[in-house]
DNA sequence: TGGAAAGAGGACGGCGTTGGTCCTATTTGG
DNA sequence: CCAAATAGGACCAACGCCGTCCTCTTTCCA
């Protein structure tokens, strides 16, 4: 269905509630009651999230977790890479690893790499801030294109 | 990992095999050889394509598929509805019928519509044809092509 | 006119990935 | 010393994908 994994969705959800309070440690039982999420699973996408180096881990009895940066420096491809991995469309490119068994006919091998950069591109131009500000969306490069197109 | 369906590769392969002669019937068993794919799913490609209206489907001994429309007329957002559904990042949004439980925390409620269109505009904007190798194959002539194929 | 070739459409099981949970070790505040 | 919280894996059920196969229909050709 070319989506992301529910954990990347999880991700984005839980950042952009760590954005409501910058500067404020929040420990993942508190985050998983403000989401409304179940607490394993917001402990597991925080992990996740400090391994990327988007959060900063506080160990210890009042500890919790802390923004790296803020969110209009945290591009959606960042989180995206976090949970899925590299953002490839298909096996035939660069970290594919090959595993491609009919590669002396293939008519598109390292065609795809274009695809891949454009797809990049786009999801670096948006940031986890314009998915969580209400009202101005008005300044996403690469989302205002031509919406008109669909 | 954001990476599309193993079926959706081997429409594009198909695609641009079929693109190399473009007004040439060819048979499901030619393009299996041609591509080196089996047999069973590069007919089962064929008929997701035909079903899109990407290929048209001649019944009958002799039968075959033809392009409906020239691979640069064909853009990759096509491709990708054909075999994966309609793209959606998330299940937040307008097709994806709901099934979020907690919506009414959920701070980023539809949000990622924007990142959506931005998606859907980056594979709209390339099409089969950017994906196809230039200069060798287009320089065959048909009749040679089967030649080639081995 | 009958058989063969090929598409149309659907059904089915194996398999890998994903999601959610849980366990243990480590760190730190009270 | 205990409690709270992170760090880092391990584990298992559920789901979706993929490849195959089956039957029916259509059409060409001998």
């Amino acid at each position: 269905m070319l989506k992301l994994s529910r954990l990347t969705d999880y991700g984005v959800v839980v950042l952009t509630r760590m954005g409501a309070a910058p500067s404020m440690r929040q420990s993942a039982p508190e985050l998983a009651h403000r989401t409304g999420l179940a607490e394993p699973t917001v402990a597991k996408v925080l992990k996740i999230l400090a391994g990327a180096g988007l959060v900063e881990g506080v160990r210890g009895a009042r500890g919790g977790y802390i923004l790296s940066r803020p969110l209009d420096a945290i591009p959606l491809s960042d989180v995206i890479t976090a949970f899925d991995g590299p953002i490839a469309l298909t096996a035939c490119v660069e970290g594919g690893g090959g595993g491609c068994g009919s590669e002396e006919h293939c008519p598109v091998r390292g065609r795809w790499d274009p695809v891949n950069h454009a797809i990049r591109h786009a999801l670096a131009g948006i940031t986890v801030a314009d998915l969580a500000v209400p009202a101005p969306i008005a300044f996403i490069p690469e989302a205002d294109l031509r919406l008109a197109a669909e």
